[in-house]
DNA sequence: GGAAGCCTATCGATCGGTCGATAGATTCGT
DNA sequence: ACGAATCTATCGACCGATCGATAGGCTTCC
């Protein structure tokens, strides 16, 4: 249970302003008067407003990171480990749209210092890609992804979701990072690939960031 | 040969400019810097900063559509004019990331009446590769296709390459418009595919887009 | 002499951020 | 127990800087 404090308020409020405006695109006042207080009080809670995109690019990436981690946790083949970090990025993706598409559209937004840092964040995550890729081009279960040009290319694609996907679409969010997974196995390996468990990626997207739209007030 | 106007000098300081700090990071004072000019005499040469935008929307979506066209125009093979529609996509991305990265990243910044006519000049772009992999679905050379995931999945992959492409990375760019192709074709088709013409899509890119960096002037 | 090209100066609005103040709750000292 | 001191949350007013855009006047060149 999450509580509502004012501080959350302007978190989730800047998300929301952030994905849809671009951070630039964003002045502190409409900010103050989505989250109900006047532009001053905003910096009782935050500290400037690039420190605020920061903080929204960390939790995000502080999330996606354990739940990777998590759902590849005692799991070897790689096929699975990849097909698995696929779904787990696809429905994140679709799920909490607005605080992914931030991470990724808006980090040129930041200053050097800070934009340091939240690379560094993502790439520990994309590490959990790259693993699981070696692995299976050592194993024999994918071919050969010369420079990283297949992690990349797969993460751009799942990244992709956030910008389309709609829960009134025609299809199920789970058939959807279902078919990603296949997508991305089929175009790294040789063989015909097993869809991997998106049960449990979705058990996990659901305890990392609690229920879907989580508007939990008023 | 193209000129070099005035006119074209900020068209292209705002491709810059805007790829690097998105639309509203840029203000007019800066892009007249960089053009070498007052911010007054930026008015004598474009409507308003909105409408510079568009423009160079336009003008880089009307390109990849006319290219787009040509590559396919009187092939037969579903696979070779998705994978030539891929090659093309990927080379025009590395080659002009700056434009592309401007219309992928920017469409937001439109107030709704330009966004419309951008958006309208994009899905007609998108209609190639949607009639490509219509065909090769109805020809069995590809998997069904549920509702177009594989078309986004697609071009959010090969767009992507924008955002990382470096020419003095290790891999030539003929072989990442080959690795990619494969990498789709794969992803759709239920048989290892062949790679399309590379070369065809290059000369086409080079005949739509002129000289790499077409830097010339001082 | 007139259009094209470019300038300085300026506009009103908004930017991110800080100021001192205040009302109310909490903690502390005696 | 009770006043003093402190803390929290909030505000309106304001800062210098910058925003996008305009007005009007010089050159330069045909």
């Amino acid at each position: 249970m999450v509580v509502n404090t004012t501080g959350e308020r302007i978190h989730r409020v800047a998300v929301e302003l952030f994905a849809r405006k671009g951070f630039h695109g964003v002045g502190i006042r409409e900010l103050a008067q989505h989250a109900q207080l006047s532009s001053a009080s905003l910096y009782h809670y935050m500290g400037t407003k690039e420190a605020l995109l920061a903080e929204i690019m960390h939790d995000c990436l502080r999330r996606l990171v354990s739940a990777g981690r998590e759902a590849v946790a005692s799991v070897d083949d790689p096929t699975e480990r990849l097909g698995r970090l696929v779904a787990l990025h696809v429905l994140a993706h679709a799920e909490r749209a607005q605080e992914t598409a931030v991470v990724d559209n808006e980090v040129n937004s930041l200053s050097p210092a800070l934009r340091r840092s939240v690379v560094a964040a993502r790439d520990s995550y994309e590490r959990l890609w790259a693993d699981a890729i070696a692995d299976g081009r050592h194993s024999g279960a994918f071919r050969a992804d010369p420079d990283g040009v297949a992690r990349r290319g797969l993460l751009e694609m799942c990244s992709g979701v956030a910008r389309w996907y709609s829960s009134t679409g025609p299809m199920p969010l789970d058939d959807l990072a279902r078919e990603y997974a296949l997508l991305a196995l089929r175009a790294l390996g040789p063989t015909e690939p097993a869809a991997p468990d998106v049960d449990v990626c979705r058990e996990i997207v659901l305890t990392t960031w609690g229920a879907v739209g989580s508007a939990d007030f008023a």
